[in-house]
DNA sequence: AGCACGCCGACT
DNA sequence: GTCGGCGTGCTC
C-alpha cells in the first residue's frame, strides 16, 4: 500500500511513500504524516492511498500526525482543482487553506550525546558549549550563529561522529486561545465586600479597585474590566490575594465584539429585494448548484437579501460562508450579521492569533458555527453541509491572492466549491466585475437587480474638476471649489473624506494641457516613465520609445511627470485647516492590531473632521455625517497600467460617491482630474453604470482582454537583468512554436521592474475562458517542461513564477 | 592542499 | 523552496 503526500514545496508533485502494515486499516487520507524526507522528517498531508506501486524505492511514513483528518475530502477535492488551475503545488495551496496551527510546521532540534568522547578539538568544545548553553535550541538557530565563523563545518563533523543528535518534532505549539476571566471568589464575596466597605470613609487604592468592581456583573473578562474599570495590576492581585476575588480560564471566544443580538430585528424586503431573495430561494431549495450576480446601487440593501438568504439556509440545516473585502471586515459590518445570527458566527478576522484561528476552525468543523464570516481566506473555511457563498463586493482587487502562491481568487475558487457542494452563490456588488458580467451573459450567473435606495438617502451630486484649468488658483494639490466645499462642511460640523492614491507605484507622463497620458499603441494601457532612462514602456508588449517632449494629441510642450515620490497630502491639509480634526487611514497607519477599528470608530464618534486616506477610505464605510468627499487626482488610478485601468476607477469613484450623503443630509463629490472626458469619469458623475460597462466590455472584446481571454502572465525574475531579458524572449519563443495560435504579450519590464535587488519581467499568454483546469495545467506542464529542458539557465538562478488570471 | 562561495539539480 | 554536493578559484 502506497500513500501520495503533498509538500508545501513549490515543487508541483506529490511524493510517494509506502505506508506501513499496522496503518493498513486506518484512514489516512486528509491526514499529516511525519516522514523521511531528504537526510530529515518532514510534515506531509495524504492526498491519496493507493496500490500502484511506483519504479523507485519508496521510503514508509514514520508517524501519522492526526486522529482526526485536518482537510475533509471536499476541501482536498477543491485544493486539488486550485493546484491545478492556479499552477502551484497542491501543498502550496493545503499550507494556504490551513490554519497555522494545523499546518506544515516541524523543527529540528539539537543536543549534545550523552556519550560524547572527551577528546574533543577547542573548536569542538566550542561549538558543543554553544549548544549545551540553549539548550532545547534548534538546528537553525544554531547554524544561523555559526555562519560565517567557519564552524559549519566543525557542527557537521560533530554530527557526522555522532557526538551531536539531531531530532525533529513535529511543531504543535499552537493550541486555542484561553483569556483569564474573573469572578467572585465565593458566593458571598459581594456581599461581604459591600459591608466592608460601607464602614469605610476613605479607600485606599485597592479598596477602591474592590468597589469599582460592586458596580458591574461577575464573571468578566479581565483584560475588558482593566481597560473599562481602570483596574491596574496591582489591585487584581491584591483582591486575589486577599481572595476576595480569582481568575479562571475560559477557551478564547472568537467573536469578542460586544456586539447585540435580537433576531426580530431582522428587516422586512422591499419588493426589489423580495423578488432577488425568491429566485434565490428556488435555488436553495432546489439543493442545486447555482450563481447569482445581485447588482444593487450603494444603499439599495445588498446585505438585507444576504441575511434573508443566510437565514434561509440556516433553517433547512446548512451553513454559509461570507466573503469581504480585507478591508470591509469592520464591526460595522460583523455586527449586523451579528444582530440576525448571533454565536452561530464565526469571524475569521485577518489579525487573529494563530491560536484564536485554530479555536475558529475548530468550532467551525464541529459545527458550533454555522456562519463564516472572513477575507479571501475564509473560502478555505471547514463547514460541512455548505448551502450558500456569500461574495460581498464581488469586483473588490482583494480576492485575488498574488504573492505567494497560490494565486487564486476566491470568487473563482468560491464558484468551484459550491459547485462541488451543491450550493448557491450569491455575488454582490454595486459596480460588478466584468467578468461577473461575462457570466451573466453566458448564462453562467443569473442577474439580480436591486435599483431603488433606501428612503431617506439621496445620490450625491458628483463635481467634476478640471485640473488642467486651474493652473494658478490651487491651494496646493485643492482646487478652490474643493477648498470651499470642506470649509463649508467644517462650519457646519459635518465631515469630510478626502482621498489620494498611492503615488510612486509607476510613473507616468501627462500633458498639463490638455491631461492627456501616453498610451501603448498596441496594448491602450498606459505607459510607464522609466525615469533613469527617460523612456515611457509598456509593460504588457514591452515597447518603449524616447520619452516624449510634445504631446502627442494637442502638441503642447507642457508634460507633466505624474506619480514619481510620496504627496504629503495630510500634512497640507493640516496647513490648509489648522482647526480641524484630520485622521489618517492607510496600509501605514493601520498595520497595528486593531488600529483600523479605532480610526474609524475615531471618525464614527465625530471625533475627528476630516479623514484622509487612500483608497481603504472608500471601501464599504457608512458614516452618515459625512456631507463632503473629495478625489484628490483621479488620474492615477486611469494611468494604472493595465488592461482594467478604467474598471478599477469607475468602481473607485463610485464607492466614493457612495461614502457621501449616506445619512440624511445631502452629499456632494468633487474629483479632480485632468481627464474629464474619460468614460469612468463621465459615467461615475451620472451614476450610470450600464453604459460604463456596455463601453468597457466593448474595449475589452476588441482587445481580447478578460473577461474575453484568460490572461495568465509569467514572471522572470532574477539579479542580472540580462538574464531575465534573456528568459523572458526564450520563452516566448518556446510558446510561439508550440502554441503557434496563443495570442502573447511581451515580454517587456514589469511595472515594478525591480524589486529587493531582483530584476522582474514578465511576458502574458491569452487563453480561451472556456478551457478548465485540466487544460490549464496540461498546456502550461508543456511549455514549462520543454523551458527547463532547453533554456539552459536553471530555474532556481532565474525564477518563474506564473499567475493565471493575471489582474494587470 | 584547504577553504569559501556559488551554482545546480534532486527531492519519493 | 531548499539543501547538499561539487566545481571553481583564491590564499597560504
Amino acid at each position: 500500500m502506497f500513500a501520495d503526500i503533498a509538500f508545501p514545496l513549490a515543487i508541483r508533485r506529490v511524493f510517494t511513500y509506502s505506508v506501513p502494515k499496522e496503518l493498513f486499516s486506518h484512514s489516512l487520507i486528509g491526514k499529516r504524516v511525519w516522514v523521511p524526507y531528504r537526510n530529515y522528517y518532514a510534515i506531509g498531508l495524504i492526498v491519496r492511498v493507493h496500490d500502484e506501486e511506483p519504479d523507485f524505492e519508496t521510503k514508509p511514513i514514520r508517524k501519522v500526525l492526526d486522529d482526526d483528518p485536518v482537510l475533509t475530502s471536499d476541501l482536498l477535492k477543491l485544493t486539488d482543482w486550485i493546484h491545478k488551475f492556479y499552477f502551484c503545488s497542491w501543498g502550496e495551496v493545503i499550507q494556504a487553506a490551513l490554519p497555522s496551527g494545523l499546518n506544515f510546521v516541524s523543527k529540528t532540534y539539537v543536543k549534545v550525546s550523552e556519550t560524547v568522547e572527551s577528546t574533543l578539538s577547542s573548536e569542538e568544545q566550542n561549538v558543543v558549549a554553544l549548544i549545551e548553553e540553549q539548550a532545547p535550541v534548534t538546528q537553525k538557530e544554531i547554524q544561523q550563529q555559526l555562519r560565517g565563523t567557519g564552524l559549519n563545518k566543525v557542527f557537521k563533523q560533530l554530527l557526522k561522529k555522532a557526538a551531536l543528535e539531531v531530532w525533529e518534532e513535529p511543531d504543535v505549539k499552537v493550541s486555542t486561545a484561553k483569556e483569564n476571566w474573573l469572578e467572585w471568589y465565593s458566593d458571598d464575596s459581594k456581599k461581604t465586600a459591600k459591608d466592608y466597605l460601607s464602614d469605610k470613609k476613605s479607600l485606599n487604592k485597592w479598596e477602591v479597585g474592590l468597589s469599582a468592581l460592586l458596580d458591574v456583573q461577575l464573571p468578566d473578562k479581565e483584560l475588558r474590566l482593566k481597560s473599562e474599570l481602570g483596574l491596574t495590576s496591582y489591585q487584581l492581585r491584591k483582591l486575589k490575594d486577599d481572595e476576595w476575588v480569582r481568575s479562571i480560564e475560559k477557551e478564547k471566544d472568537v467573536t469578542d465584539y460586544d456586539l447585540t443580538y435580537n433576531p426580530e430585528a431582522i428587516k422586512q424586503l422591499n419588493a426589489d429585494q423580495k423578488v432577488a431573495f425568491e429566485q434565490i430561494c428556488d435555488r436553495i431549495d432546489d439543493q442545486k448548484f447555482g450563481n447569482f450576480l445581485l447588482h444593487g446601487i450603494t444603499g439599495s440593501g445588498k446585505t438585507e437579501v444576504y441575511i434573508h438568504a443566510l437565514k434561509k439556509v440556516i433553517e433547512l440545516g446548512r451553513t454559509g460562508l461570507v466573503l469581504v473585502p480585507e478591508i470591509a471586515l469592520t464591526p460595522q459590518t460583523v455586527a449586523r450579521f451579528h444582530m440576525i445570527f448571533g454565536d452561530k458566527i464565526a469571524v475569521l478576522h485577518s489579525r487573529l492569533s494563530a491560536s484564536e484561528r485554530l479555536y475558529a476552525w475548530q468550532q467551525i468543523e464541529q459545527g458550533k458555527k454555522s456562519i463564516v464570516i472572513g477575507p479571501r481566506s475564509a473560502v478555505f473555511a471547514p463547514v460541512q453541509k455548505l448551502g450558500l457563498i456569500i461574495l460581498d463586493e464581488e469586483h473588490d482587487s482583494s480576492y485575488k491572492q498574488v504573492d505567494p502562491a497560490p494565486r487564486y481568487h476566491a470568487r473563482e475558487v468560491a464558484i468551484v466549491r459550491a459547485n462541488h457542494a451543491n450550493a448557491v452563490v450569491i455575488m454582490g456588488s454595486a459596480t460588478p466585475s466584468m467578468q461577473a458580467l461575462q457570466m451573466v451573459k453566458q448564462n453562467k450567473a443569473k442577474l439580480l437587480l436591486l435599483k431603488r435606495r433606501h428612503a431617506e438617502a439621496m445620490l450625491p451630486k458628483v463635481e467634476i474638476i478640471n485640473l488642467t484649468e486651474y493652473k494658478g488658483a490651487m491651494r496646493g494639490s485643492m482646487s478652490v471649489a474643493l477648498y470651499q466645499a470642506v470649509e463649508d462642511s467644517l462650519k457646519n460640523n459635518e465631515q469630510v473624506i478626502l482621498l489620494y492614491n498611492r503615488r510612486g507605484f509607476a510613473n507616468y507622463m501627462q500633458c498639463a494641457t490638455c491631461g492627456y497620458i501616453p498610451q501603448s499603441p498596441e496594448c491602450s494601457v498606459s505607459l510607464t516613465y522609466h525615469k533613469f532612462k527617460n523612456v515611457l514602456m509598456c509593460h504588457y508588449s514591452g515597447y518603449s520609445r524616447k520619452a516624449d517632449t510634445n504631446c502627442e494629441k494637442c502638441g503642447s510642450a507642457d508634460l507633466l511627470i505624474q506619480g514619481s515620490g510620496t504627496q504629503k497630502i495630510e500634512e497640507e491639509i493640516k496647513e490648509l485647516f489648522p482647526e480641524a480634526g484630520i485622521l489618517r487611514f492607510d496600509r501605514d497607519s493601520t498595520s497595528k492590531k486593531g488600529a483600523h477599528k479605532k480610526i474609524l470608530t475615531q471618525f464614527a464618534d465625530q471625533k475627528a473632521d476630516i479623514l484622509v486616506g487612500t483608497q481603504l477610505v472608500a471601501k464599504g464605510l457608512d458614516f452618515p455625517n459625512v456631507t463632503t468627499v473629495g478625489v484628490i487626482d483621479a488620474d492615477t488610478e486611469q494611468a494604472f497600467p493595465a488592461f482594467n485601468s478604467s474598471e478599477r476607477l469607475f468602481q473607485l469613484l463610485s464607492q466614493v460617491a457612495g461614502r457621501s450623503g449616506r445619512g440624511a443630509k445631502a452629499g456632494r463629490v468633487f474629483i479632480q482630474t485632468r481627464q474629464p472626458q474619460v468614460s469612468a469619469i463621465q459615467f461615475a458623475k451620472t451614476h450610470d453604470f450600464d453604459s460604463f460597462a456596455q463601453e468597457e466590455m466593448q474595449f475589452r472584446s476588441e482587445l481580447n482582454y478578460p473577461p474575453f481571454s484568460r490572461l495568465i502572465t509569467f514572471i522572470f525574475k532574477a539579479k542580472e537583468e540580462h538574464l531575465v531579458i534573456q528568459q523572458a524572449h526564450f520563452m516566448r519563443t518556446i510558446i510561439d512554436k508550440m502554441l503557434p495560435d496563443i495570442e502573447i504579450l511581451g515580454p517587456g519590464a514589469s511595472v515594478i521592474g525591480w524589486m529587493n535587488q531582483h530584476f522582474l519581467w514578465e511576458l502574458s499568454i491569452k487563453l480561451d475562458t472556456d478551457k478548465g483546469g485540466n487544460y490549464i495545467e496540461a498546456v502550461l506542464s508543456r511549455i514549462m517542461e520543454v523551458y527547463d529542458r532547453e533554456s539552459g539557465v536553471s530555474r532556481a538562478k532565474v525564477r518563474v513564477n506564473i499567475n493565471v488570471d493575471a489582474q494587470r
